[in-house]
DNA sequence: AACATGAGCAACCGCAATCCC
DNA sequence: AGGGATTGCGGTTGCTCATGT
């Protein structure tokens, strides 16, 4: 535990990287694998700490990685996951698979954060900067509400992170492994932890906060930018989309997005069920929630639930009936808990002094997005099976 | 032309999590 | 179980280049 002991730093190189460095590390780790960072830069021939090179591998040489502008569904992307999970880059980068935390960080802190800030809209929040004006009524119950679910599906963004992560990884020795065991076996040396549950696969983000910003981002910026909205998917891809888990046990919520399928986490916070879903070393990820912000969360979202009456049951059944009906019942939770759902597809910086329209007259901002997010969801499920999205 | 300022981005730092003996 | 080693991650720094004065 503690401080790790950094390489000792005398004699080593610091600061930006020489071709020259760069195609030794490219050439060593092409012929050797890195293996271990600490040992390599002395067998690279590299005056360089191990920290550094692997840094350096991961944020600008290797392979996989696309550099460059941000497209709009990036950038979109970006704004949804951040709205959800907010500083996790590295869940956020899972989504975006060809781009580096780093670089993701660095986008939204040098263009999104103050693209966002000039739209009227807190980059942190992801509500309109007079959102405190909203009357401590129903709208604030409904928006605490939403933010519950905005936990909930930030837990499980981040596992769904953690699954892709590790897919990557083991994707090749899995079969094997299920093969033999029905469970998840850890089989890397290197840092792993297993997928965690019956986790949801190919599933677009629901909404939440970021319906606010998107809706914004799309009425206002793109608006103003020329930008259309036509093709959600373009040039995303969600590595979450190649992956099935279907060896597991039965899920808890099981549905399709067209005909993708759709594995939903179950986060009810009753003392027993967490062994059922829970593979043991998923249990260690959930750890991580009952530091932050996560089960806890979790199942006090759970229990709002009830108190919604919108039970993870009445979820399941519904969910069960039918493929569009499992995106659209969850939607129109969110987008009708709002007392009053003006759906102007309009947004922007004017929709901003409407969404929180001081006159206190009902309308939230979740509301203001339905036919922004049905189109979504339309596309999601009208979406070609070879969607690099889905 | 010279300087100031700001944006963009690569790289570093240090903490925390995880691995492994 | 404990502790050192390793890796992952997010915040921050500092360099480079473009733009403005």
């Amino acid at each position: 535990m503690g401080r790790s002991p950094c390489c000792d730093k005398v004699g080593l190189k610091k600061g930006p990287w020489t071709p020259e460095e760069d195609q030794k590390l490219l050439a060593y780790i092409e012929e050797h694998g890195h293996g271990s960072w600490r040992a390599l830069p002395a067998k690279a021939g590299l005056q360089r700490c191990g920290k550094s090179c692997r840094l350096r591998w991961t944020n600008y040489l290797r392979p996989d990685i696309k550099r460059g502008k941000f497209s709009l569904q990036e950038e979109q992307t970006i704004i949804q996951l951040h709205a959800l999970l907010g500083n996790r880059w590295s869940a956020i980068a899972t989504h975006l698979p060809k781009r580096t935390d780093n670089e993701i960080k660095n986008y939204w802190n040098t263009h999104l954060k103050k693209r966002l800030a000039k739209m009227g809209i807190d980059p942190v929040t992801h509500k309109p900067k007079n959102d405190a004006l909203l009357s401590n009524d129903g709208q604030s119950k409904n928006a605490a509400n939403l933010s519950h679910m905005s936990q909930w599906e930030s837990a499980r963004l981040e596992a769904e992170a953690r699954l892709v992560r590790e897919s990557k990884l083991r994707s090749h020795s899995l079969q094997h492994q299920l093969s033999n065991n029905s469970g998840f076996a850890s089989s890397s040396s290197g840092s792993t932890s297993a997928p965690i549950m019956n986790t949801p696969v190919g599933s677009a983000p629901l909404p939440s906060r970021s319906l606010y910003v998107l809706n914004a981002w799309e009425g206002g910026w793109l608006r103003s930018t020329g930008q259309s909205n036509g093709g959600i998917g373009g040039d995303l891809e969600s590595p979450t989309s190649t992956l099935t888990f279907s060896e597991n046990a039965p899920p808890i919520m099981t549905t399709g997005l067209g005909e993708h399928s759709m594995q939903m986490i179950e986060f009810v916070g009753t003392s027993g069920s967490s062994e059922a879903g829970i593979v043991k070393e998923g249990k260690r990820d959930w750890k991580n929630y009952e530091h932050k912000d996560g089960i806890e969360n979790s199942m006090s979202f759970t229990s709002n639930l009830r108190d919604m009456t919108w039970t993870p049951e009445s979820f399941r059944t519904s969910v069960q009936v039918g493929n569009v009906m499992a995106e659209e019942g969850f939607t129109n939770l969110l987008l009708n808990n709002s007392d009053d759902r003006r759906l102007s597809a309009g947004g922007g910086e004017s929709d901003n002094g409407g969404g929180g329209d001081g006159s206190g007259s009902g309308s939230d901002y979740y509301g203001d997005n339905k036919i922004y997010w049905n189109s979504i969801l339309n596309l999601v499920n009208s979406s070609p099976p070879d969607s690099p999205m889905f």
